[in-house]
RNA sequence: GGCCCUAUCGUCUAACGGUUAGGACAGCGCCUUCUCAAGGCGUAAAUCCGGGUUCGAUUCCCGGUAGGGUCACCA
């Protein structure tokens, strides 16, 4: 596909409940899509539902694509565009393509009268980018609803009036949409529009396969924020939902996601999030940040400023998000790097196997007189080590350095005791291991 | 139910008539190892079914089947 300069996309949500997913990810093609073809990138807020539109829902729409990175050329809303669509409507009426309709009122709430578009009853076909020509008998659809009254614009006109009025090049939306087209193809030609082109992509799924809703849990994509998900490896992945570049890598910046981006490529069927292959796009993410910022994302995360490299390494190595750091090293609101109270009312679970307690004990008395030869200076994981493991390896490994590195710890899964020794320094370590002959 | 869309490993996907059907995630196994994590190596796992077209179909066509979307005075 050439450059086109005129490219003009947009995503057009509706603030009536968090930014989802699944729109998230649409505004995501629609940016790449801009951005690839040089093209200008829309946000038209639809808030021409008064009673279910919030600011608030609103605002977390704004945060949830600042959030992504999806810088915006312009920005609209549709309630603040009443007269435009009161216009086209006048317009339309005039020219027999609506009229206002007496209704019987059935529900609360319900007008006497509303303006409904006079259908022409015909088949319409469109080439969708990804799925090729679709068509559909507009007949069964009747002579739809296109607004309340004059000032209460519904959503078909208002889509169709403000994508013509805003030069919309390509609309890029959910596969839901595509029964949608014809409808909003029949206002263009009411209103002299040109024909944009279009592009369905597939839906998001839940792990039953039913397009992925509220109910599924975290659907709003200020969730992922919070919980600490770098947003490169959160757009590379959703990137990466229904599209897929040339080759095996998957790792790119939303740079790169932008010139290699090709809509022909998107995928036809739904696809299903899974957050397992979320997860590791994280991880790979977290790799790939330097130790000055992981050590103050450390900080923001737990309110500990950790400078030791080994430690930061540790952390980085065992966190699949952000929010999981104040996990590892706090624990009833109190620091403990690792380092658990170590609970002494179950024994067994301090020695190893088949050793008996006497032994332990043995053990760790003596690892305490090795240990007392050195200068806390000298406290290295790689010294502790070379220092016990000749000894080790004699009684027993797990028989010596299992006691050790549960003391330490204080839970059956942690570092190793070399590791930790060197965390702890030499005073608490020693404080611990005292501390556990007495209570063996 | 009507209309519309879709169909490759469990999941995300590659292939654009000719491949031992490739990769990644997850799984499993082994190595490393006192545990966990990380890492290394390896393994299992798919073209929904039936007809065509063709020398040859994952790929093109038709029909089934299955799944999904949509049928508002919401968007």
């Amino acid at each position: 596909m050439k450059t086109n300069t005129d490219v003009r996309v947009r995503i057009a949500p509706s603030p009536t409940g968090n930014l989802h997913i699944g729109t998230a990810r649409a505004g995501l093609f629609n940016y790449l899509f801009a951005k690839k073809h040089g093209g200008t990138f829309i946000i038209r807020v639809e808030d021409t539902d008064k009673a279910r539109s919030t600011k608030e829902f609103e605002q977390n729409m704004i945060d949830s694509f600042t959030w992504l990175g999806l810088t915006w050329d312009e920005f609209y809303r549709q309630s603040e565009r009443t007269e435009v669509y009161k216009a086209y409507l006048q317009k339309m009426i005039a020219d027999g393509f609506a009229y206002e309709s007496q209704e019987e009122v059935k529900e609360e709430g319900q007008r006497a009268s509303v303006i409904r578009f006079k259908n022409p009853n015909k088949v319409v076909t469109f080439t969708d980018m990804i799925r090729g020509d679709i068509s559909f008998d507009t007949t069964e659809l009747g002579d739809f609803v296109i607004a309340k009254s004059l000032e209460e614009p519904l959503y078909h006109l208002a889509v169709v009036v403000d994508d013509h009025e805003m030069r919309i090049s390509h609309i890029i939306r959910g596969e839901d949409h595509i029964s949608n087209t014809p409808r909003q193809i029949l206002i263009q030609e009411a209103i002299g529009a040109a024909l944009p082109l279009y592009a369905h992509i597939p839906l998001i799924l839940s792990k039953d396969r039913k397009k992925l809703s509220k109910r599924d849990g975290a659907t709003a994509l200020t969730d992922y924020r919070d919980k600490g998900y770098i947003v490169g490896a959160f757009t590379n992945f959703l990137a990466f939902l229904g599209w897929h570049p040339e080759g095996d890598n998957e790792i790119y910046s939303i740079e790169e996601l932008a010139n290699l981006f090709d809509i022909s490529r998107v995928q036809k069927g739904g696809a299903i999030f899974d957050t397992d292959k979320l997860d590791w796009f994280n991880k790979e993410y977290i790799k790939l940040i330097s130790e000055e910022e992981f050590a103050q994302i450390v900080e923001e995360q737990s309110g500990i400023l950790i400078t030791d490299k080994t430690f930061l390494t540790l952390i980085r190595e065992r966190i699949t998000v952000f929010g999981d750091i104040a996990t590892l090293l706090t624990k009833d609101g109190e620091f403990g790097p690792f380092l658990f109270d170590v609970e002494y009312s179950d024994i067994s679970k301090i020695i190893w196997k088949d050793s008996t307690s006497a032994q332990t004990k043995e053990y760790i008395i003596h690892v305490i007189s090795l240990l007392e030869s050195f200068d806390d200076s000298q406290f290295t994981a790689e010294n502790l080590k070379n220092a016990l493991w000749d000894y080790a390896t004699e009684k027993g490994r797990g028989s010596v350095l299992w006691p050790i590195r549960y003391i330490l710890s204080g839970q059956d899964r942690s570092p190793d005791p070399f590791t930790l020794m060197e965390i702890l320094r030499k005073e608490k370590s020693l404080v611990r291991l005292q501390d556990a002959i007495e209570k063996i």
